[in-house]
RNA sequence: GGUCCCAUCGUCUAGUGGUCUAGGAUAUCGGCCUCUCACGCCGAAGACACGGGUUCGAGUCCCGUUGGGACUGCCA
């Protein structure tokens, strides 16, 4: 069989988004799926809007995600002579002619035909010159395109798509359409056709916009007489107003950098962007790699576009809920040793982090991540939310402060003697804290929650979080003492 | 305007003529659990765009309408 070859050639004109991690997704699982090649190629042939720092955020992006390739980066521009000599082979071979047409000409008659409404396609002006004509007006100096001459008459390009099934474009619906510039560089639709037979791509697996550039890089395949690879178009991704995501219209919230910035689990992203007009035939959402890569196939993707809901300005949700809560999913889930480096990270980037973390704190540090993360749902919530485990200054939630410690003004002198009792502790465990609150609550004749939620916030400053016991243990005796020792303030504060 | 593609709960989707009084996920709401909040479990609400055919029978096939999208560049 065949080895399988694909490529993602995305073009250096900002960071890598949604979109095109999700095109690399696929091409990467079908080339793992198949132990075929992945390449990696820049398309930078858009000298103006190419840059070199656009170029280390895709790769740094793919990377960020796992997605690995065999070969590449491969550059575009690098390959320019190959581009000019296909289409020297093409017009040595008759395929393609050179158009004299200038820009103006074209334009005058582009909105002619806007103004009758009529469908506009280049009328063969140069079609059909003779050799001297050209060679006269080559003479001259005039400035031509290479355009592609289109078979004129009947029939079409048909083609099998993996995705949309078999597919006709009628040749009259196809114009001569320009391969390379009167600067003598080449268009995407031949490069990108040249670049993929060089690198003896045999499966193009892209966007569905690049659906109308099929035929005619069909027609380019079979002027040069090359095999036609297959081809698998995928659905779109849409924004909720059902416009294309672009690094444009939608900001940094379709980058998938930002997605990093706000703490999401690298996988989970790529477990969430595959689900995005594609999935398989049972009910299974939550892949591993291993699984995933199994799973994987051509005939799994949607024909529909499929909305990314991105959520602007919304105070619950700062992106998709669903990747959010696939995000949560694995936070809470994966094992604990391949989330603690992101922990550390986010502790480190936040100025909490302690080498004492990885060294003599090491079991400490591991259980309360453990206990922790089951209701975080980003690696960001261990600085923010996690602040009280790892420091000694953290925020006190107001509201809070009042509902389960100001409302109840017997607290001020309860929450001390709770620390009293706590500090007599031998040994410092959520039993024996248990014991000791659930005792002391017997003895002052309240309930227990009482004491708990207050202490709760008296050591968290939060009104949720662990089992209080769990969490009294996690934070430690010393500091649990200390700051419930402080609760009296907060009365005097208010008064 | 033209060409092409698409159309199931808010969102992601299952569904390839009968098992669909349409399944799952997420989000929402309610309950259980419980020291709180999550998790988990249980439950509720929520969709086949519309109209015609074909067929004994249509979410599933065909046509039309509507809606959405892509392309329509000497961008990629």
């Amino acid at each position: 069989m065949e080895e399988v070859r694909v490529r993602f050639p995305p073009s250096p004109t900002g960071y890598l988004h949604i979109g095109g991690a999700r095109t690399a997704i696929y091409n990467w699982l079908f080339a793992q799926k198949t132990a075929g090649t992945l390449i990696v190629r820049i398309e930078d042939t858009d000298a103006e809007r190419s840059t070199e720092e656009s170029v280390g955020a895709i790769l740094d992006g793919l990377r960020w995600l796992g997605i690995t390739w065999d070969e590449g980066p491969y550059f575009q521009s690098a390959y320019a002579n190959d581009h000019r000599q296909a289409a020297q082979k093409l017009l040595e071979s008759g395929h393609v002619y050179k158009c004299f047409c200038t820009h103006e000409e074209l334009e005058r008659k582009r909105e002619e035909a806007r103004k009758r409404k009529d469908d506009y396609h280049y009328d063969g002006t140069c079609r059909n010159r003779s050799a001297e004509e050209i060679g006269g007006l080559e003479d001259e100096g005039c400035a031509y395109v290479i355009r592609f001459k289109v078979p004129r008459g009947p029939g079409g390009v048909v083609f099998e798509d993996a995705v949309y099934g078999i597919l006709e474009k009628k040749y009259r619906d196809i114009e001569d359409f320009v391969i390379v510039r009167s600067n003598g560089s080449p268009l995407y639709v031949l490069s990108n056709a040249v670049d993929d037979i060089r690198d003896r791509i045999t499966h193009v697996i892209r966007g569905q916009d690049h659906l109308a550039n099929t035929p005619k890089q069909i027609l380019i395949y079979e002027a040069l007489g090359e095999k036609l690879p297959r081809f698998a178009h995928m659905p779109l991704t849409l924004d909720p107003k059902k416009r294309k995501i672009s690094k444009r219209a939608h900001g940094e919230m379709v980058a998938v950098q930002y997605y990093r910035q706000r703490g999401f689990l690298p996988w989970a992203l790529v477990n969430f962007l595959v689900l995005l007009g594609w999935s398989t035939s049972d009910d299974r959402e939550i892949f591993s790699k291993d699984e995933l890569i199994d799973a994987f196939s051509l005939e799994g993707i949607n024909r529909a576009n499929s909305v990314f809901d991105i959520r602007k300005d919304d105070p619950k949700f700062f992106t998709d809920p669903k990747a959010i809560s696939m995000n949560a999913h694995y936070l809470r889930t994966m094992p604990l040793d391949e989330l603690l480096p992101y922990v550390q990270a986010e502790l480190e980037a936040a100025g909490l982090w302690n080498p004492s973390f990885a060294g003599d704190k090491k079991a400490w540090f591991e259980s309360t991540v453990d206990l922790i993360r089951s209701r975080y749902h980003t690696t960001k919530d261990f600085a923010n939310l996690g602040r009280p485990y790892f420091a000694d200054v953290f925020p006190m939630e107001e509201k809070v402060l009042r509902k389960n410690i100001l409302k109840h003004a017997n607290l001020k002198e309860w929450l001390p003697v709770m620390a009293e009792r706590l500090e007599a502790l031998a040994e410092f465990t959520p039993d024996s804290v248990e014991q000791a609150i659930r005792g002391l609550a017997t003895e002052l004749d309240v309930k227990a929650g009482i004491l708990i939620n207050g202490a709760r916030t008296a050591v968290t400053g939060q009104a949720a979080g662990a089992g209080l016991f769990d969490v009294l243990a996690a934070v430690g005796k010393e500091r649990v003492v200390r700051r419930l020792r402080q609760a009296p303030s907060f009365f005097e504060a208010m008064e």
